[in-house]
DNA sequence: TGTGCAAGGTAACATACGTAATTGAAGTCG
DNA sequence: CGACTTCAATTACGTATGTTACCTTGCACA
């Protein structure tokens, strides 16, 4: 609940009239869908922002010939696209992973917030400066990482959002994507990104069974991954990058 | 000159007084850079927006051993990050190709634009969707594309934003790109760039001689590419692709 | 008008990763 | 409770691309 004020207050102090405005947002015009379906299809006129409220879903691109990327995670909180409206189609799809739940933003909620709510603009640009970051370390990891780095990498990546969103909980997670969804997401092969999970995992940095994620140790799964968090730009009004893990987190036992 | 306005101006029409605003600060506070420096340096604090006047440029990300990482490629007409400074630190680099000349767009500049020129506000938007969609497109190259299909997709967006700088002449274009950066951009050894330029070149795909690029049948290079152009997003307003390849270009013989 | 250095080009060889195919385990549904 | 289906795991083998090394071309500048 109220992910996105969450959210967007890691980085701005929102007012209450702020809050009250986001909240009613997200909590208006509600949709719910089920695992492994499309939201929305590539060629498509976009018309509503999409706020994820629960649930991972994912951006992906497919050639004609069937090979396709996922090109970005969505996590509880995440904002699809601010102000894609503007653009006449979509040049991209957005599919679930697991059952998800978006409330859908209007035009008129950004106008209303462009005309008088430079708190909650600015949280947006940051939003949406953060998924350029985040865009480009990708095309970083595809372009020089090895598989294991990339991996790794993608893995930290995720833990990290994962934690900012409250998600973690000691050193495990919830973890649905299949092996599959990790090859199309690193451009690796799934029997490579078997191997390479075998790896990650012969090498104590990962324990992965079932869905769930156990990262031991934090520190050299980013060591692995060649991982700076610098790109997620978490480390904002004098907020520090570890302050979501609190140390009362403790390891379901 | 005027690059800005002509740019933006693709995707929104902007008022006298918009045109104006932005032309100002456009000759304000320009800067004048040689070829293969750095503009910016990651780590450092974002201060300015930088307008690309004249000249190429790109951004790039560096790992620790010096795997090197070329992100986006700047061209006249080209904002760097609308907003940047809301984000403490940079977490890439700009360098220049050619020699480049940039204007400084100051923080009160945009919060001028932001508090009474909505027009630009929703171009500045586009810009930025339109460069998120770039990124994505890179990661399903690198992902997903072979060598051979990567190098002629770069050369289509290429070609593409250059034309609609108004920078192409007839099926020809400068191109100052070494074969070294477009082994950073692709993320392929220079060698196996070197092999698959010989096979774009063996196909009659491209002439790429000096530091000029001719394509002679943009339709073929495309298919080699497989390049759908909907992500640039220049269909808007009622203006089609083509609109920037007039019949009166024609080949310098 | 030569001299030096960056860029382009080529060849021989190495390897990280992909492909195809099979098996078993784990959920899910009638 | 059995029949499907999906996902994970593993093997054997193939290849697109990387690495190293060296030579050539072009051009900036003395």
């Amino acid at each position: 609940m109220a992910s996105l004020v969450r959210k967007l207050e890691q980085f701005a102090r929102l007012s209450p009239v702020d809050q009250v405005l986001l909240n009613r947002a997200s909590t208006e015009r509600v949709r719910h869908f089920g695992p492994r379906v499309d939201i929305v299809r590539e060629g498509e006129k976009p018309k509503d922002v999409h706020l994820i409220l629960s649930g991972w879903a994912y951006r992906y691109k497919q050639l004609e010939d069937g090979r396709r990327q996922i090109v970005a995670f969505f996590l509880p909180g995440d904002i699809c696209d601010v102000n894609v409206f503007i653009l006449r189609e979509m040049d991209h799809s957005i599919g679930t992973v697991t059952a998800v739940s978006i409330a859908d933003l209007s035009r008129e909620f950004f106008d209303k917030v462009a005309a008088g709510h430079p708190r909650i603009v600015t949280a947006f640009w940051w939003e949406t400066l953060v998924n350029a970051a985040i865009q480009r370390e990708w095309t970083m990891s595809l372009g020089q990482r090895t598989a294991l780095e990339r991996m790794a990498h993608l893995l930290c990546e995720i833990w990290l959002r994962l934690r900012a969103a409250g998600l973690t909980q000691g050193d495990s997670c919830d973890f649905p994507l299949t092996q599959g969804d990790l090859a199309d997401a690193t451009g690796l092969s799934k029997v490579h990104v078997n191997r390479t999970l075998q790896e990650l995992r012969a090498g104590g940095l990962i324990v992965l069974k079932g869905k769930t994620l156990v990262v031991p140790n934090l520190e050299r799964l980013m060591q692995a991954g060649l991982f700076n968090p610098n790109y997620l730009h978490m480390d904002h009004e004098g907020r520090q990058l570890d302050a979501a893990a609190t140390p009362t987190d403790t390891a379901v036992g």
